[in-house]
DNA sequence: GATATATTTAACCAGTGGTCAATAAAAGGA
DNA sequence: TCCTTTTATTGACCACTGGTTAAATATATC
């Protein structure tokens, strides 16, 4: 009996939350438990329940970030010296990097069915979304609709929720979404 | 005790079958018990169990049709006489509105993430997918690579993935689907 | 030493897939 | 018609998982 353990090895809601990413990433949302969680980490699963109020709780602080880094990295594109073209090509291809470097962020975003976790993000993909169309708009200038910029999304998300499927990462597949984003590109220009 | 219902219908693999859809549909896969399943027939639980082996043999009766229909609906479009391009939107938006109408088969089908329920499908996903490849493949003459085709499946696997999630039916989004359609039509022209 | 803090442990509760003896209804013969 | 056999259904039961909570207790702080 260890009631406590020394402020060394004290839990933090950090490493809960970098557990439960890799847990994620490994086998899906659905199939994590608080219990696993607490064992990967090497302590028991009361514990968890004192830094987070319930498994909820965690998970959105778990997805609260993901979104901003997201929104960072469609910023960084845009911030780029660069052909509109390229730029565009660049926001697909970064897109996908995104998703298939966090794997499990994106399924947490973008992918999860559970009403329970999905409401706790309330404007998060919304916004998200935004600043991804505005982009890609404002690439494009007038040959492109509010219509296609949603259709090239979903094509991204297409990609990007096949792999997350089969759990490869971007490296295994960069061919084949530069291909994609060309293919996209296709469409309109 | 009334071991045995009086009267009445006698439960049939059909009717558990169409109760699973549904409920599969509503719920997804994993949060669908075969306790919930006799409940919405009004029937106890272990006489599922005389019907079906266990709950894999139920899904994977479920789901073993889900292809071919899936490839009727490719054989009947490509049947039809039409230009090329209009037999390509009906591919398009065929595929999409099997998505959207058979969603918890489209969602064992090609979301599932789960090992145990992936390994009851053999060959099928290939095998529908080269269905759909060579359809798509043969309409578009030689103007599109292999490459473009897969980029068209996952597109139209983006659309499908996306509005699944939101639980919505092929007629809900019929306007969309068509604009998803020529979007990618204009890709391959 | 007292008090606040962090952790474990055990337990609760609701739910799961799955098994099976008991049993009533239906079917088939005589 | 009565009797047997087959068939389909029930509900108790098992062993388990998972989220959550409360009491007990060891450490840290002052």
């Amino acid at each position: 009996m260890t009631p406590r353990k020394t402020v060394q090895q004290e839990l933090t809601k950090e490493m809960i939350m970098d557990a439960a990413r890799d847990l994620f990433s490994e086998k899906g949302y659905q199939h994590v438990s608080m219990r696993q969680i607490a064992k990967e980490l090497g302590y028991s699963h009361g514990a968890l329940y004192y830094h987070f109020k319930n498994k909820a709780e965690l998970f959105y602080a778990l997805v609260e970030n993901h979104f901003s880094m997201l929104n960072t990295v469609l910023d960084q594109i845009m911030k780029k010296e660069m052909e509109p073209r390229e730029k565009l090509r660049e926001i697909f291809t970064g897109f996908i990097q995104f998703g298939l470097t966090y794997q499990s962020h994106y399924e947490i975003m973008f992918l999860i069915k559970d009403e329970e976790v999905r409401n706790f993000m309330n404007e998060e993909p919304n916004h998200t979304y935004e600043k991804f169309a505005k982009s890609v708009y404002s690439l494009c200038e007038k040959n492109v609709s509010i219509q296609d910029v949603w259709s090239i999304f979903l094509s991204l998300h297409g990609f990007v929720t096949h792999y997350c499927r089969h759990v490869v990462g971007y490296e295994d597949v960069k061919g084949l979404a530069e291909a994609h984003a060309n293919f996209l590109l296709r469409a309109i220009l």
